[in-house]
DNA sequence: CCGACTCGTGAACGGGTCGTGAACGGCCGG
DNA sequence: CCGGCCGTTCACGACCCGTTCACGAGTCGG
C-alpha cells in the first residue's frame, strides 16, 4: 500500500491524484483544489506514511523557508482535510504528530 | 462514462458531437456554433474529465501561443456555456479550476 | 492548579482571477 | 451600401485565493 514517489497517477485509499493535469479524485468525485492545496497534498503524498515537518512542507509547497509564527501549513492542512473528508467521510487522510509535523496515510475511521 | 478521444461521434450527458460535419446536438436540439466555438469545444471534449490550461486550449483552438492578458478563452468558454446550458439547463458541462484551467464533464446540477 | 505551548478552526482582508455584458471593427452576402 | 455574424477587446463586478489574526481546546511540565 505504498506509492512510488513519482508515479503519474497515484491511487490509494479511495484517493486518486493525477499529477499532469492537477486533478484530485476522492471516492469517484472531483475534489476542487487550489494551487497551494495541491502542492501541499503532493508534498504529503510523496512522503506517504512518513512524518513531514512544517519546515519541509513549506519548503516543498511554498518555496523558501518557513518564518517563525507562520501558520500557513496548519491552515492548508485544515483545508485539505475538510475537502478530502467531505468526499470520503469515513477516511482520515492527514494525521497530526504534535511537535513533529504531519503524516499522510488514508486510514478507515472506527 | 469516458469517451474515446477520437470517436467520430461522441455522445454523453445529453450531448452529441459529430466531428466530420461539425454538428453539435444537446438535448435533441441543434446547437449553432461558430468555428472558434466548435474548435474550443472539441479541444475540451477530447480531454474529457481532465483539466486543460488556457495556454493549451488556445494552442488547440486558435493556434499559436496565448499572450499575457488575452481573455479570449474565457470569453469563448462563456459563449459555449451559454449555448449548452440553454439547451440543457440542468447540466453543467464546463467547470472552472481557478489557477489551472477548464475541465469538460457533464454533471447534473444539484 | 497554573502557565506555556501546540494545534484546530473560523473570520477578515487585500489582491488577483474569472464571469459577463457591451462596444468595436472586419468580413461576407444580399 | 447595408445588415448580420464573428472574433477581439475592454470595463466592471463578483468571486476565489492566500495570508494573517484571534480565540479556544488540548497537552505537558512544574
Amino acid at each position: 500500500m505504498e506509492a512510488a514517489p513519482h508515479d503519474e497517477t497515484i491511487r490509494a485509499g479511495g484517493l486518486e491524484l493525477r499529477r499532469s493535469d492537477g486533478l484530485v479524485l476522492a471516492g469517484g468525485q472531483v475534489v476542487q483544489t487550489s494551487v497551494r492545496e495541491l502542492r501541499l497534498l503532493v508534498a504529503l503524498v510523496d512522503r506517504w506514511g512518513r512524518i513531514v515537518s512544517r519546515e519541509e512542507l513549506y519548503r516543498l509547497a511554498w518555496g523558501g523557508t518557513l518564518r517563525a509564527g507562520d501558520r500557513s501549513v496548519d491552515v492548508y492542512v485544515h483545508k485539505l482535510r475538510a475537502k478530502l473528508e467531505q468526499a470520503l467521510p469515513d477516511t482520515a487522510f492527514i494525521h497530526t504528530h504534535p511537535g513533529f509535523g504531519y503524516r499522510f496515510d488514508p486510514l478507515h475511521k472506527l
